[in-house]
DNA sequence: AATTAATACTACCTTGAAGTAGTAATTAAG
DNA sequence: CTTAATTACTACTTCAAGGTAGTATTAATT
């Protein structure tokens, strides 16, 4: 039960740019170091952000990436979409089948509170309530 | 997020077989049926399960498996811990190093407070709390 | 004792996520 | 115009989870 590799790396990328924003662009070589992602990997998930349409790429020499999207209107739920790591509401908890909500696998009831919860502070949680100084990258 | 294929199916057989503690005896193939996990996977797993100590084997024909622990002391915590699918607490959400509980990544405030709700419901959970008529299997 | 029905063990195959390598395209600087 | 520094693209490799196959072991039934 966790994020995925690739979700934790976007969102500590997004985070980090969020907390530079005076910077006004930010290149792979420097993310890839800082936040200790392997270069290649990263450039492979920054290229998924700007497809999505969060950041723009500027390319060749003094290049790099900026946001494109306002960061209060970016969310943690946003994020993992992009990579397929959201929790979905018609996913059950125990795999069996389609959540329909009338239905009832064993675990439904202790469920269904920490998924609303989880689901409300993912999409409640946007880049710009999570910049913040002295936060481990 | 979401729970491993293999907890999935660890606590489906587990509460199912809570379910009907009637029947002294279940085998594998009628696990495997009724729940609908590859035989072959299924038994793999069960031999974890025995290992660990929750359930025995019956060998031979006329074998399967019945409980050894009592399933009030069966948790999903402990169920998940066996296929190391819990939610440690040393696990930083965001997967920057060890968590000391002093450390802030740019999720922490947001995901502790959930966590803490994970993990109770989970620690809490144990199978005879599950049992139930007409639940999904 | 032989047969049959069950679990256990060992080894392998498949799939998707994670990560790597090389090259092409782009653009500012000199 | 050339060079250097950057992102984009295509393809490959590695790793762990999920799943499969075959055989050995066990024990009740006949
Ligand atoms: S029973 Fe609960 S966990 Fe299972 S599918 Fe329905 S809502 Fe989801
Ligand atoms: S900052 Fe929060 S999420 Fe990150 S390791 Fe510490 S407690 Fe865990």
């Amino acid at each position: 039960m966790k994020l995925s590799n690739t979700s934790q790396y976007a969102i500590r990328i997004l985070t980090y740019m969020a907390d530079k924003q005076d910077t006004q662009r930010i290149n792979a070589k420097d993310l890839s170091q800082t936040l200790d992602i392997p270069y290649k990997f990263l450039t492979k998930i920054m290229t998924d952000l700007v497809k999505v349409g969060f950041i723009v790429s500027i390319r060749g020499r003094e290049g790099g990436y900026r946001f494109e999207k306002e960061i209060s209107d970016i969310s943690i739920e946003d994020i993992l979409k992009t990579f397929n790591d959201e929790i979905k509401d018609e996913a059950c908890i125990l795999g069996i089948g389609y959540c329909n909500n009338t239905c009832k696998c064993a675990l439904h009831d202790q469920w269904l509170d920490s998924k609303i919860a989880l689901q409300k502070m993912f999409k409640e949680s946007s880049i710009d309530t999570l910049v913040g100084e002295g936060n481990k990258v």
